[in-house]
DNA sequence: TTGTTTTTTGTCAAAAAATGAGATTTCAAG
DNA sequence: CTTGAAATCTCATTTTTTGACAAAAAACAA
């Protein structure tokens, strides 16, 4: 009945939702007044979320995101068995191809590039490790949803008819399911100018061996390079580089 | 009067301290027992960072970090001015020299690398972004340590005499203060095999206008290239570079 | 499918904590 | 030393949280 978001437990995890690519900074002032608390519970609020790190003060009075964020951040990185085996991988795509190479995954409602291994010449530095991505654009995200379960693909797709919409895609779920189905059995899929108008990328699934999605394996460069790119040649080595990353997990 | 870490919404924060390098995963009922509440608590914990993304279910019901922590750790990679104005400079100084260019911070009572440019020849794969560094050891947080406000550096040092020890420094306060005014007025550090046995690194502070230290610039290699290196050349050259950045920052 | 176990979520009264108002303290800057 | 703002403290009241137990849901096996 209670809705969770409302419950001082809540309140306080709330706090970190105010700080974004916008705002980086904040008073405990200003804090309490966008929670709509009180002065002194505002403090506490900052109090207990400094005590564990996940703020810190900095000087005049303000306070920002703290180095616990940067710590289990790095505990991810480096325990995340998908990155572990996958980097090395990484390094030999780009190589092979020299365009930059992204391991792309779903967690929880949101897609995020959890590694990218840079080319020479990156391809573009506007969406880097961690950025949240829009659900229903670009290569490596329509390949994860296409490989999803279907109940789940139905959860994540319901109620967000607008975004399809926006994203050119069918918002009727027949429809919609048939065409993710089309791009699962293809098994790779090109993208030209979706997320961003000059860039184009190229992904495969990264499928476990109980056929789970784990993510996305993409290539990523400029629309012009990628033209030049003979995807008939690039698919397969892509392919072959996710068969072998999911074969080496545990 | 009340100790802050024993509170109900401190306790759910404590949830995070569970993960570690050695633990990423958890399942509801070894958080209730480690934390010492009941089942049902647990699963409302769980519940409540699982709502804000901090925690995340993955298959046969365990939990790990989630997907807000990445995105938090990006808003303060980009949003962090130190290093949009310093990572074109670490560039530079890679090129120049051949080493890893790091930019370490003291955040809170943490110090941390909060960027490391690899040179094509990295220098090392075990201390990268977020992991948390010993306080005494190394020319990074030396020379932190030494451009600190003199209360500042008591308090750090306070109650750590152990560590002090173990490190190699004085415990003593008047001793421990001349050590490190001795490094602030060098300007820099040179430490070999101080962190790990085979690597070495050059270390500049980098202050603000106010005199307040940001954190420190430095180049890392193995203790064979760094003993090639002509400190009399590089340090001014890092030297350079850390005044370059100040000037930029707003 | 069924039955069986395990995981997860309700219900609710007792216990604990959070909250806001106002007072008080701390701290930096004149 | 004074001033003013920022931060904390005190405490009575209100709101949550909590655990025991029950119920439901999900995972699993046959």
């Amino acid at each position: 009945m209670s809705d969770p978001r409302d419950s001082s437990q809540a309140r306080l995890l709330a706090v970190l939702d105010l700080f974004n690519d916008q705002r980086l900074f904040w008073t405990p002032d200003d804090i309490s007044a966008a929670l709509g608390v009180s002065r002194p519970t505002g403090y506490r609020y900052v109090r207990h979320l400094t005590e564990f790190g996940l703020l810190q003060r900095v000087h005049d009075g303000q306070v920002t995101l703290g180095p616990r964020i940067i710590v289990l951040d790095h505990y991810i990185r480096h325990a995340d068995p998908v990155l572990q085996v996958g980097v090395p991988f990484m390094r030999e795509l780009v190589a092979l191809s020299g365009f930059d190479c992204v391991i792309t995954r779903l967690m929880g409602d949101q897609v995020l590039d959890t590694h990218r291994e840079y080319s020479s010449a990156p391809a573009s530095l506007t969406y880097d490790r961690g950025r949240p991505r829009p659900l229903f654009l670009g290569a490596a995200p329509k390949l994860i949803l296409a490989h999803l379960p279907t109940p789940q693909l139905r959860r994540l797709t319901q109620g967000r008819e607008d975004e399809l919409a926006r994203a050119g895609l069918p918002t009727e779920w027949a429809e919609l399911r048939r065409y993710f189905g089309g791009i699962r059995k293809a098994g790779h899929y090109l993208s030209t100018g979706e997320l961003e108008a000059q860039l184009g990328a190229l992904a495969v699934p990264l499928l476990h061996r109980n056929g789970e999605v784990l993510g996305a394996l993409a290539l990523v460069t400029s629309v012009q390079r990628m033209a030049m790119m003979d995807t008939q040649r690039m698919t397969p080595l892509l392919q072959r580089a996710a068969r072998d990353i999911a074969e080496r997990l545990t």
